[in-house]
DNA sequence: TGCTAATATGTTATCGATAACGGGAACGAT
DNA sequence: ATCGTTCCCGTTATCGATAACATATTAGCA
């Protein structure tokens, strides 16, 4: 592989052409005052030499990159993943261009860094998709008045004067607490994910409320608290059938975890879902293979990302325009997929 | 949040201070011929006015942006996901920024604006991600030798002149089915991933090659083709078991065909491991907890991209340093992963 | 004919930084 | 007193493009 030649700049166009470079730059820019010989002359000269102009340079002068910034966290797990597939495809097709930053550990609350990262690069805006945990979107309070680029925040508790994009975690965990008890499960234990994560709290608290008003009593003690990994759900369901022996069904609050409590009911030897209920959260792509197949919560994490493109570009475009920009919560409601681990067939 | 204030220049910081920008400059970028306590009294007003010197300007001047274009696929699932993941590390330890694309699908042979989305924003050096399908690395051949910008390539059978990290499919899945060999097993089957990507070729032929040598007869007909799904991997097992009844294990060519699999060979109330052996491909997180725990092929996708980081700065430097650079091809042998879906008790 | 307007193009300043060069002050050596 | 060094700092050119302004040519019209 040999580097030859560098890439043309509108210098060696204007050269070649026998023109100006602010010729050039209007045959580029698709300007109306070229005349139409000299326009074509340029641009086969822009043709024979394979120039394209440097955004880099257009960034500085035009004071606006059409890049966004996007922070992550745990791409190694498919949800931030999905997310990010989803920011991806958009920005592309809006014609943005991605900075990417992955935070050294979910909770990271050392912030200033990443920041300074891409303020350094002149995003036009930044994408926040890692999750919210404890208190690592304090400096949102502290300092958002001061920032000079526009945010949206993925999965997190709504906040007024900031847009977010998240799904409905309680509302969610809402709907698969009641399937259960439609199914006629009347011992709902729950697995959580690590309660200092928004979400964890969210799925927790909307799984409680539901196991109460149906009339589950001592419910306080029919829960434990997982990390999301199969290996943590498999740990506390232990733990969990020794607290709560007359438990015949389970929300987990992801599916990993889902699939770390199936294993320890076979090995009770519990048939589900006749004996026994079990439902997860996400909607993982092999938690339709597992056994039984799991019942499920989908939130479309490729479309939040999606939206928050679409919802960074509009507050951009806004502020471009001197307006004052409308910030919006965005929430998705996720939807329940019903399969052979809560579907009885006694009911 | 409201948007006071502008970033402060160097220029802001110069009048401020009283002294040029390029004493700024000498400041910022640490150089020794500056008076103590004019470097001071700069440095403080650096301070003040939370002044960062622009990635841009200093990019267009120095002709390097210590960038990297990542070119990836599929990142919705885990397998891309996690090779990024190394990367996003890597890259922000040696400082480097990251401008990511993602082909809008896995076989796009159209990489033109891809690459000229990546040289408009100057990157130092690619990184493509994605893996070989078909041809679409016929590009390579076409023009590697007009490009101005190093790449290294992941997952992609290895050439001359040209940087290429990866696995060893070959060897990975050599070592898979003489476990199954090892365990007993005499009538082997395969689902193979789909034939046009190089990897799931790599994966068939070693199966291929193995059972041959280990005396299995008419293998030509004891495999079917998958498209890495699970659903398909329960699919094309249901046909695998027609043309191959007496087959007592399978090699799924990943974990998630190896799942659909495992479903079928339950359905046909077959126990694994003892009157039946799967082994997968990947370890993706789940399969330790599949009924039952599958036997799999580690390969550290996160490393993949670590090393890839490593290499495309290597070359960065090299040719920075007007040498010319030493094209490696770094090929990872996988771990086998030894669970119970192969574990047989009577061995 | 002469004036205005429209068209087509070039010139200069600019974005935010660094490279390359220049030059004054302080100091010591001859 | 003169010269050369070293230290410190400023000026100008530059990266690759566009904005803002200026100017030359042609056309239109009273």
């Amino acid at each position: 592989m040999e580097r030859v030649n560098k890439r043309p700049t509108i210098k060696q166009v204007a050269s070649v052409s026998g023109v100006s470079t602010q010729t050039v730059s209007r045959v580029i820019n698709n300007r109306p005052d070229v005349a139409p010989d000299t326009r074509e002359r340029v641009m086969k000269v822009i043709q024979e030499l394979g120039y394209q102009p440097s955004a880099l340079a257009r960034s500085l002068i035009q004071q606006r990159s059409y890049t966004l910034g996007v922070v992550t966290a745990g791409l190694k797990f498919i949800g931030p993943s999905r997310t990010l597939n989803g920011i991806t495809n958009t920005a592309e097709d809006a014609g943005y261009s991605l900075i990417l930053k992955e935070l050294p550990n979910f909770n990271a609350t050392n912030v200033g860094p990443i920041f300074n990262g891409l303020l350094a690069r002149h995003v036009d805006g930044i994408i926040w998709a890692a999750p919210e945990i404890g208190d690592n979107r304090k400096w949102v309070d502290d300092f958002s008045f001061e920032l000079d680029v526009p945010i949206v925040f993925l999965t997190m508790q709504p906040r007024d004067g900031i847009s977010i994009v998240s799904a409905n975690n309680y509302e969610g965990a809402q709907i698969a607490t009641r399937h259960l008890i439609d199914q006629g499960y009347r011992h709902i234990g729950h697995i959580s994910g690590p309660l200092d994560w928004w979400e964890a709290k969210q799925r927790f608290s909307a799984w409680k409320t539901a196991v109460s008003e149906s009339g589950q009593p001592d419910c306080d003690d029919h829960w434990v608290e997982g990390n999301w990994s199969s290996s943590s759900g498999r740990e506390v369901c232990w733990k969990l059938f020794e607290k709560f022996p007359e438990m015949d069904a389970i929300f987990a609050a992801n599916d990993q975890m889902a699939l770390g409590a199936l294993s320890v009911v076979h090995e009770r030897g519990l048939n589900v879902p006749d004996d026994f209920g079990v439902i997860g959260f996400d909607n993982i792509a092999e938690s339709e293979y597992f056994w039984p197949a799991l019942t499920t919560m989908q939130h479309n994490q490729h479309q939040i990302g999606a939206l928050a493109v679409n919802e960074i570009i509009r507050i951009i475009e806004a502020i471009r325009n001197k307006q004052n920009p409308e910030y919006k919560s965005i929430i998705l409601t996720p939807n329940i997929l019903i399969r052979k681990s809560t579907l009885r067939a006694n009911v």
